[in-house]
DNA sequence: CGCCGACTTGACACCAATCAAGATAAGTGG
DNA sequence: CCACTTATCTTGATTGGTGTCAAGTCGGCG
């Protein structure tokens, strides 16, 4: 129950790339705040943000029991949020995908590590400008709060499928919700992408390695998916999946 | 891994009893926010809040799937919230504590069920009222986005808990929660007293009633804890028990 | 004091963690 | 571009933890 997941990965340091100061981002060049904010949010969150690109994946944003002092919000990419344990465990919290909010702080410092999946541009903020801004701007913070809440309703989903599912349904209540995220499903062709290693989604659903792989096994015995290669996955029916991760019967 | 975990409490629904409008909370007959908010906040909450007493436990507040119109903060008493899943199963997601808020809502729907423990007394706040309030008074909205991070480093703190946690490390870090809430632990006695059922608790470590027994003589054994009667333990050793949460060696 | 439900204990089966080893994929350098 | 190297992923065998069913005990409430 207790195997460390400590992965070459982690070690890599790679310093991000300070791009620019957000508000060169209403420029075509850099990614835009548009989609993620309204325009008003957007004009008054530009003037304290800073924009980062971190290169490659596997590169650590912060760490738990750092000073906390920024937040963040994720232009493009893939961050995992985990936590490590003194017994050399490690639980993989939640993947933030783009328009999401990180940087959750307890006392002034981190209480997660942030690391980023793949290629990231993201959003940064000084925490004591912003919250002088959110004091300012009450629909601002307002739409802080609802980022927080659905933060939190994730996890409570999360806690649901940690406490009643099997593996094999952890999986798939997995897989359909990376679905969610249309960079990495094609409704199309059907395949689904995962940015994450098994190590990592072990370590999100609770479970070892081989566990994910035996339940890829299960899954794909039952005819919901397709392995395709260890990063691709067909999914055949979407439907049924969906009823197995209920527990209804399948017709 | 799937067994209905629903018992007779769950069943009674007496209706709450209205005590007031909650500006009458400021007399000393009636409980007060003092304790939970500043003046300010006190004083503009009081205005749109409803004060009502549940005068027994087992009392159901709101269930999942019904349309949400209050937000609720607990003056006193103790509230379970709950899913329950199509399986017939049920995850306990977490008990809310005097000061504490809840009524997460979805879409004009509440996602969980709050059922109260004990004799409660809350709080409501009317949504549309309050979000107005909110928008007009950035620093009660910024208390309330805390309190909302509050949760949900609670519910990410569960997620390690279920992800990572055996059985009995699981009601380990259970019973020295509890431990923090004053109302229910004697330090002198070392006597601390469990508000809720082996089904609730069960519920809100993902695993059986059978379990947590198994985890209590696990927990005897080492000689952390005593059973006085089901409902109270005695804590022998809370230093050993955090260290066996850690997972580090006794010594 | 008696009843009923909550709690505990025991037996057994199943699921998943672990250890070990092999297969596959990805990355690296020539 | 290919061969080599290395890490990731998968599969097998074994063990331990826990869900489940069943039966008994305890405790609280009327």
């Amino acid at each position: 129950m207790a195997r460390s997941s400590i992965r070459r990965e982690d070690l890599k340091g790679r310093r991000p790339k300070i791009l620019a100061r957000a508000f060169c981002a209403t420029h075509q060049e850099h990614p835009s705040l548009d989609n993620l904010l309204s325009p008003l949010e957007q004009r008054e969150l530009a003037k304290i943000a800073m924009l980062l690109e971190y290169q490659t994946g596997g590169v650590a944003i912060f760490a738990e029991g750092e000073d906390a002092h920024f937040l963040y919000l994720i232009s493009d990419g893939i961050v995992r949020l985990s936590r490590h344990l003194p017994d050399g465990t490690r639980q993989v919290l939640g993947f933030m995908w783009p328009g999401d909010l990180f940087g959750l702080a307890e006392e002034g410092r981190y209480i997660n590590s942030a690391e980023c999946l793949t290629r990231t541009t993201l959003f940064r903020f000084p925490l004591e400008r912003l919250q002088t801004l959110l004091l300012s701007e009450p629909l601002l913070q307002l739409h802080l709060l609802a980022k927080a809440v659905h933060e939190l309703r994730n996890a409570q989903h999360q806690l649901i499928v940690l406490g009643r599912f099997k593996s094999s349904r952890r999986l798939a209540s997995m897989l359909l919700d990376i679905c969610h995220h249309e960079a990495f499903f094609d409704p199309q062709t059907r395949i689904l992408h995962l940015p994450m290693s098994r190590f990592d989604m072990a370590d999100y659903l609770g479970t070892a390695p081989e566990s994910v792989a035996r339940a890829f096994v299960e899954l794909e015995r039952d005819g919901f998916v397709r392995r395709v290669s260890p990063r691709s996955v067909e999914l055949l029916n979407a439907n049924g999946m969906a009823r197995f991760i209920r527990g209804v019967p399948r017709r």
